[in-house]
RNA sequence: GAGGGUGUAGCUCAGCUGGUAGAGCAGCGGCCUUUUAAGCCGAAGGUCCCGGGUUCGAAUCCCGGCACCCUCACCA
């Protein structure tokens, strides 16, 4: 009987009583006066003045006894007790006010309410309500989370991490602490902003609807336009049209923008995610190093107010300079060996040795990579930089200026053993930049899926010369997720993908 | 992808070696004009994730599937 739908069913039968004594359940606007936080900021003043004020929140606790009541709203800003009783409330014009709050008024309903100050003999800071109105009514029942005053300590809560991101609304409201992750996030992206403006890049918006997908080595979502007849992917980076705009003489520019990757989901990848790239011409990658040090200290710095951040169980010091290694040297560390010259065959007895599985038809680049990823990147908790990449890795990076036909300039940013940053002296020699296109498509017949195609009209474009440029991508929900402290990708973008609710 | 765990009322969970489903909160009725995890009394509320199997009998045991979580791997 008490089922799902009877829950609702009940409200909908309160929302009517509203009506039928003829108040709108669903006004058309509240003047509010104050928020929480403003209230309580101003609370001596307004109590002194015995001023009349109104907040507007959401009702989150509700303690009737009988002819008056305790309850919480919380708004924006924070929860705040409210004491109404019959004999304050009721009035000529409405004199069954105090009984509809107490019978007809639920969890969850939003509601605006006027009064004065008070201060209860626990000390608890609190509105004594002369005038109440409900705003809009909730007609789903609301999982109530419980807190104890004192401790703090949450009950009942609303944890189940499937439900919570299915319903990202309904989480918001029971668990307000997450809202701080997206508060956090939107801090992030605009000191970013602020930082690059400062420095002279320009913002700029490129394609997410591409003819053909490059920039970096993902597989692609691909459409379809129905006019032009034509195949479509969404982008998995920006950097080829954003190094046609160096080429067209805009010196410094920078995307943040959604891509989209066509490959797992887990904690720490999502679909679509939010990257940031910058291209600043004339410069070269340790001018990278440098900005993305800078960013990120600055965040931690503004976020927290300290270089030094928790994330789980390690404390992060975000200090500038961050450690920096060489790809080659991180490896000799770990394996003993220095493999800048080792041939495939060479590498794959080291990683027999290690105990590390390269399957049979990976190439040298490849092999390197999982040698790499398997031995090395787990240890990057603290903030670092390995740069020197092998050349086979880095199709779009220029050649290092005195590592041999065998280095790249790039590096990439490590935190809390994620890739944060990934950045290169781009290669703008057209010539090199399609023998490394063509090394791609060597690599892809050999059956790596992921290996880029070639590009003829970013080619044509580069033809047009491109000057020396340090190009620079940096993972923003990642960068969330640590500065937030959230283990997971899915607690730093408001609505994940998620497979289909399960049908029964 | 591999291993482990979880799935029971709107929410959080209990339910032993198989005997036919329980608590708290929310909701409903009643009492209560300074409570705060308010309290007290009463009555309700279930596709025990889904599908098979074993059994006289399955929330419980077995098999298969689905979802989520953790660890590891992969995917810059």
């Amino acid at each position: 009987m008490e089922t799902i739908h009877e829950l609702i069913k009940a409200r909908r039968d309160k929302l009517q009583a509203f009506r039928d004594e003829g108040i709108d359940p669903y006004p058309y606007n509240f003047n509010r006066t104050h928020t929480v936080q403003a209230m309580l900021e101003a609370f001596e003043e307004i109590s002194e003045k015995e001023q009349e004020i109104s907040l507007a929140g959401r009702l989150v606790a509700k303690r009737v006894m009988g002819k008056a009541s305790f309850a919480h709203i919380l708004d924006e800003t924070g929860r705040i007790q409210m004491y109404v009783r019959r004999d304050d409330i009721n009035t000529e014009e409405k004199p069954n006010l105090y009984s509809l709050f107490k019978t007809k008024i639920d969890l969850g309903d939003w509601v605006g309410i006027h009064g004065t100050t008070m201060v209860t003999k626990t000390g608890e800071k609190t509105l004594h309500v002369n005038d109440l109105t409900l705003l809009a009514k909730c007609l789903r029942p609301l999982p109530v989370v419980k807190e104890e005053a004192e401790s703090g300590e949450r009950y009942h809560e609303f944890s189940d991490p499937n439900e919570r991101y299915r319903n990202r609304a309904l989480d918001l409201v029971v668990n307000p602490e997450e809202r701080d992750a997206f508060r956090t996030r939107a801090r992030i992206i605009s000191i970013m902003r602020n930082m690059l403006d400062k420095k002279g890049f320009l913002e700029v918006e490129t394609p997410v609807l591409q003819p053909l997908y490059g920039g970096g080595t993902a597989r692609p979502f691909k459409t379809h336009h129905h006019q032009l007849k034509k195949d479509l992917y969404l982008r998995i980076a920006d950097e080829l049209y954003l190094k046609r705009l160096i080429v067209g003489g805009l010196d410094r520019v920078y995307e943040i923008s959604k891509d989209f990757r066509n490959e797992g989901v887990d904690r720490t990848h999502n679909p679509e995610f939010t990257m940031m790239e910058c291209y600043a011409a004339f410069e070269d990658y340790t001018f990278m190093m440098e900005l993305v040090e800078d960013i990120v200290s600055s965040t931690a710095r503004e976020l927290h107010g300290s270089y030094k951040v928790n994330y789980g169980k390690h404390e992060l010091d975000f200090t500038p300079p961050w450690r920096r290694v060489r790809f080659f040297d991180a490896l000799k560390e770990v394996t003993g060996e220095d493999l800048i010259d080792a041939d495939l065959q060479r590498i794959r007895d080291v990683a027999k040795e290690k105990k590390v599985t390269i399957e049979d038809k990976a190439l040298k680049g490849k092999a390197l990579d999982i040698l790499f990823g398997e031995l090395v990147e787990p240890g990057f908790t603290r903030p670092t930089f390995v740069y020197d990449y092998p050349i086979e890795l880095s199709p779009l990076a220029k050649m290092h200026r005195d590592g041999g036909s065998k280095l790249v300039e790039r590096f990439e940013g490590f935190v809390g053993g994620m890739e944060i940053a990934n950045a290169f002296t781009e290669l703008n020699d057209p010539s090199d930049q399609r023998n490394r296109f063509e090394d791609q498509a060597k690599a892809r017949a050999a059956g790596d899926e992921e290996a880029m195609a070639l590009d003829e009209e970013f080619i044509a474009a580069l033809e047009l010369g491109m000057p020396p440029t340090a190009g620079l991508g940096m993972g923003v929900d990642r960068l969330a997720m640590i500065m937030s402290n959230r283990t997971s990708i899915r607690d730093v973008i408001l609505f994940p993908l998620l497979r289909d609710r399960e049908e029964s």
